[in-house]
DNA sequence: CGGCAATACG
DNA sequence: CGTA
DNA sequence: GCCG
């Protein structure tokens, strides 16, 4: 039975850690398992054997806890393995663990003993044995507590309201939006996503998490990010959040990552060519526009803006717009309008009952500001509907300006985003220039998979060949059609 | 194992 | 690639 | 990194 080929892994749970193997490489060893009738579990305790490429014991102890006494084994064997298309003994390819590698036959002993695991009985009031448990005393963070029933566990940030600040969790949310941030500055975007998920349900959660039990119920948040919360627990902190605290190469990452017109891809390259400050940066060759007007900016956009200054430069704005055009409709949206206390730009969308009026309303509106002295730089303007009339020529009118603007009271030039929409444009353009940017994401995800339609800021969609615009005119109606709950945009803050 | 929001513009 |  |  050792030598069928198919199912050479036949029933084994094995871990693996992914440190220092290739991407495609991971892809290939999971795949390759499961496959051949393995199963990948996510922690190693409940592991038959454990895979790796590291050599150091020390290392390997690290992503594998307590579980020591299990074979840990080089994925050569894998390979191996796959090539003879039969199981190898564990012996040849052991890095560290028992000396007696266990064969197959005390594998599956073994597995019939944990058949155990699966045992959620609700209410049977008797045999609660902690039988095997033996390290185990059950302290707090290991109590089996129910989610509390307010809290929606879904995992679609826009069914539940988020606010901007939690009574609960502040210190656990710091701590993995600190990892969150270090996986995107290392361009590991998708990772960086679970983190921001596991810290909406932390954020919308109505109390603290006090145990395990509790938290691997919750969706989106599993094995890794549950483990990094047992941690929390257990210690007060996360190993890995105070080590990237103390990464000066993450530090010098975030404040190269933090100039307009840079992103992780572009931190990454300066610091690999041996940049460490922003005058190294300014010596760049090729530096793109962007890049040197932020680099030129670098101070003024630093500045976070209070609600008053954000207020100060409303008011003008809307005033120089008024006296342009009364018929224009002004709304702030971003940052400010879910409540935020600081803000790094004022976000502002601009409408006008006349559709002719909007393609030349955002000019309009920069010469104004720009020769009232306001506009001091354009960061980025964006055109739309390009297209060419045989009459009028091309059409070609701004829909979207991000410029710097001189703040008179404090003369630092703040970043403000202008976006004209028309009418019809309007309550999807709210929205989705409300964000937050999760929030944005789950309500998109939701509107595709639960309603098989399309949200984007310019309008709702069915999700057919040829999408139809669904007219909306509220921001309360495209909730309603979507069947997501009305938020106030201080309740998106995830 | 595929998908993860969206997508045009500079 | 970076911007929102 | 997590989910369906």
């Amino acid at each position: 039975m050792f030598s069928e080929n198919q199912y050479v892994f036949e029933k084994i749970n094995i871990f693996l850690i992914e440190t220092k193997i290739p991407h495609e490489k991971i892809k290939f060893l999971k795949n390759t398992i499961s496959l051949k009738g393995g199963r990948i579990v996510a922690n190693p305790s409940t592991a038959d054997v454990i895979l790796t490429t590291l050599k150091s014991p020390a290392r390997i102890s690290r992503y594998i806890g307590s579980e020591t006494r299990k074979p840990v084994v080089s994925v050569e064997w894998v390979d191996k393995c796959v090539s003879k298309g039969t199981r190898l003994e564990f012996k040849d390819y052991l890095v560290m663990g028992i000396e007696d590698a266990m064969d197959w036959t005390t594998v599956k002993e073994k597995e019939e003993e944990e058949k155990e695991l699966s045992d959620e009985d609700g209410n049977s009031l008797s045999s609660r044995s902690p039988i095997y448990t033996s390290e185990n005393e059950s302290s707090d963070d290991d109590r089996d507590v129910d989610l509390d029933p307010r809290f929606l566990n879904t995992s679609y940030e826009c069914l539940r309201p988020t606010p901007l600040k939690s009574k609960f969790n502040v210190k656990l949310v710091e701590l993995l939006e600190v990892i969150e941030r270090a996986r995107e500055l290392n361009d590991q975007w998708r990772n960086a996503l679970s983190y921001r998920r596991a810290i909406a349900v932390l954020k919308s959660y109505p109390r603290d998490i006090i145990s395990q039990k509790e938290i691997k119920k919750i969706r989106g948040i599993g094995s890794k990010i549950g483990y990094q919360v047992k941690s929390y627990l257990r210690t007060g902190t996360i190993a890995e959040a105070e080590h990237i605290r103390q990464d000066k190469r993450l530090h010098t990452l975030e404040l190269f990552a933090s100039i307009y017109g840079v992103g992780p891809k572009t931190a990454l390259s300066w610091y690999r060519k041996g940049y460490r400050t922003i005058e190294d940066c300014k010596n760049h060759p090729n530096l793109t526009k962007a890049q040197q007007l932020g680099l030129q900016l670098v101070d003024d956009l630093r500045e976070k803006m209070s609600r008053e200054d954000v207020e100060e430069i409303y008011t003008i704005i809307k005033e120089n717009i008024k006296e342009l055009d009364p018929k224009c409709i002004i709304q702030p949206v971003g940052g400010y309008r879910r409540g935020k206390d600081l803000n790094g730009d004022l976000d502002l969308l601009i409408s006008h009952p006349d559709e002719e009026r909007v393609s030349s309303l955002l000019n309009d509106i920069i010469t104004r500001l720009t020769e009232g002295g306001y506009i001091k730089h354009l960061l980025y303007c964006a055109r739309s509907e390009s297209r060419t009339d045989s009459k009028h020529g091309i059409i070609d009118h701004l829909e979207k300006c991000f410029v710097t603007f001189l703040q008179p009271s404090t003369q630092i030039k703040r970043q403000v985003d202008m976006i004209v929409a028309t009418q019809s444009q309007f309550a999807s353009a709210m929205v989705g220039w409300t964000g937050s940017r999760q929030y944005e994401r789950s309500l998109r995800r939701y509107a595709k998979r639960e309603k098989k339609m399309v949200f984007t800021s310019h309008g709702l969609f069915t999700n057919t060949k040829p999408r139809k615009l669904i007219s909306t005119s509220t921001e309360r109606e495209i909730f309603d059609i979507l069947g997501v709950p009305w938020l106030e945009p201080e309740m998106r803050n995830c």
